[in-house]
DNA sequence: CGAATTCATCGACGCGCGTCGATAATGATG
DNA sequence: CATCATTATCGACGCGCGTCGATGAATTCG
């Protein structure tokens, strides 16, 4: 392995010289710098990461910790989320690693940060009441939650803006002429937020409940014109059913979107272009704000563990329009 | 951050005693290592990863490397893949992290080996003639290829063997009455092994070419019956188009399984279970070989860089009926 | 009981780098 | 020319831990 030794030998320099030529916390004449500069270049060296977090340099790492995010289809997590941070940190000359942990195993956590090879933590598939969230926050680890922010506002977070989805949703269903609009999620209940967007938009809401398997979504498919004969239209919060009740809607007797327009919420581009008609969604572009989160996160680490800075981003969603939308009564666009 | 020298103290003896009594690398009496222990657990002590790895010790840590197979969706990784190595590696002691580079880009998988703070690497998605197999073995770091082995079997692995998935899904079709049989694949020419295992099972294969799109899958539907008349079954090596073969067969005209059986390969059960109907398949245990393939891993990086064992498994299928399997002409099973 | 052996423990050193205080070189000022 | 401020560079130290050689204690054997 090069080091730091070989280096100031081979320029004729002091140790602590090639060290502040390569991170200019202390002036360094254009001349020594460049011969340093050329030997780095000449023996390809590289810092050594352990030592360098060792002496106390900050860690140039950014953990993104999921709780295994990947064995579940329901949540499995989104590529663009990992690409684009991976590649926002690394904008800033940050490297990037997934930490995969058992759901809900605190230990794993603690571990990590006992480690101590990562600056930061970006935290993803965060759920309600997450003991991680307390736990990185006790500890003093700078951390940014991406994605749902059950949790609340108090810590860093970025995230998709919720309301602007539905807010797209709704205009575009009206805008289309429906009045009566059946909102598809796992409870009985509908969300007060949505709530509040219908009614301003006028229209009229009916819950659709299912569980977010491809088989609840035939089921809601094969009773659908019997139950809910006015539901014109149907804002889709679960990525699995709805891809069930699109692929067995037309064995039930529905036709989409003429008798029943769709726009999903929620889903990987994948799912909503595997069914027939494709599903038209509301999405996020979510390596931008992925990429976005990843520059944050850096930032905050430079800031150190004092600062006061707060971390706070909304995205707003796209309407992507595709074969599942349309007038009330109408076949296509 | 509590340290060796806290314990040392809360013990009652010397810094390297607390570091024997851990790793047992010299005899500690029973009475001692006692001591040693309750202290490290009344305090929390873990050692420091950055320290460890800096002063010799292995580094007690896997990276498995994807080539960002995140994004795109046919190449999506298994998280089976992910989990089992991670409970495989962790069985041992160690821990693991992802490193997800971009595509073909070695300086990516030089800055991780720099950094060095992995004592091992599992190759994740490996295409052919992939420079990162290259790379790590000039470097002489220990690593395994899970996957695919297109670069042959030089280096060690840990593969599905997918001879074993054709010699199972073509006795299936034989025991069931098929005699006639379509490959799906990306391509027109069938793979000679294939072929041979068919021959020895004198069955007549079709080449069915077609992307791995939702709508390769459909087309196909649409002219199967006209263009392969004496084809009663198909096996599929394209996981997405399969997918839209199934979901849109029945406006077709085409009854699965009555006009075609189908068996799928290499997809994932979440694929293969959001049809109907759901599509049987010949699968891999991808936890347990995962787990397996940590578990070497660890054992290669303790028995060090001069270690002449070369690891290779192959892993058997099984076959997963489901709904799209039955006798020539008959409805189901 | 003294010498030889084994066993348990200690102290010291070094891994590679970040950083502080000190020193040498240079320039500016009276 | 002497003095001071500035700039460029050096040497030394410590981060926390693994490991080697050495020391002291306990045990065995003649």
């Amino acid at each position: 392995m090069t080091t730091r030794a070989d280096i100031a030998k081979l320029a004729g320099v002091s140790e602590s010289t090639v060290s502040y030529s390569l991170s200019g916390k202390r002036p360094i004449s254009e001349k020594t710098r460049n011969r340093v500069l050329a030997a780095v270049e000449q023996l390809g060296y590289k810092s050594n990461y352990a030592a360098a977090a060792l002496a106390g340099g900050l860690p140039r790492m950014v953990t993104m910790m999921t709780s295994n995010l990947f064995l579940a289809p329901p949540s499995r997590i989104d590529g663009a989320l990992v690409d684009g941070i991976v590649h926002g940190v690394r904008e800033r000359g940050f490297h990037s690693v997934i930490w995969p942990i058992a759901n809900g195993d605190d230990s794993d956590v603690k571990v990590l940060l006992q480690l101590n090879f990562s600056g930061g933590v970006i935290l993803m598939g965060v759920t309600d009441n997450d003991q991680r969230v307390h736990l990185l926050n006790r500890e003093k680890v700078p951390f940014i939650v991406l994605g749902r922010t059950d949790v609340g506002f108090k810590y860093n977070f970025v995230d998709r803006d919720f309301e602007s989805v539905y807010k797209i949703a709704f205009s575009k269903f009206k805008e289309l002429g429906h009045t009566q609009i059946g909102v598809l999620s796992g409870n009985d209940a509908i969300d007060p937020l949505i709530k509040k967007i219908a009614a301003s938009n006028k229209i009229k809401l009916v819950s659709l409940k299912s569980k977010n398997t491809i088989d609840g979504g035939s089921a809601l498919a094969k009773t659908f014109k019997q139950s809910y004969p006015g539901v014109t239209a149907i804002v889709s919060l679960l990525d699995i059913a709805i891809v069930g009740f699109v692929n067995s809607a037309k064995s039930c007797g529905l036709e989409v979107p003429r008798d029943v327009s769709i726009i999903g919420v929620n889903m990987l581009e994948e799912q909503a272009t595997s069914t027939s008609p494709q599903i038209s969604t509301v999405a996020f572009d979510a390596y931008e704000m992925a990429k976005s989160c990843g520059r944050n996160m850096v930032e905050a680490i430079e800031a150190g563990k004092n600062s006061k800075k707060k971390i706070s981003e909304l995205w707003i969603g796209d309407f992507m329009d595709r074969e599942t939308t349309s007038r009330v009564g109408e076949d296509s666009k």
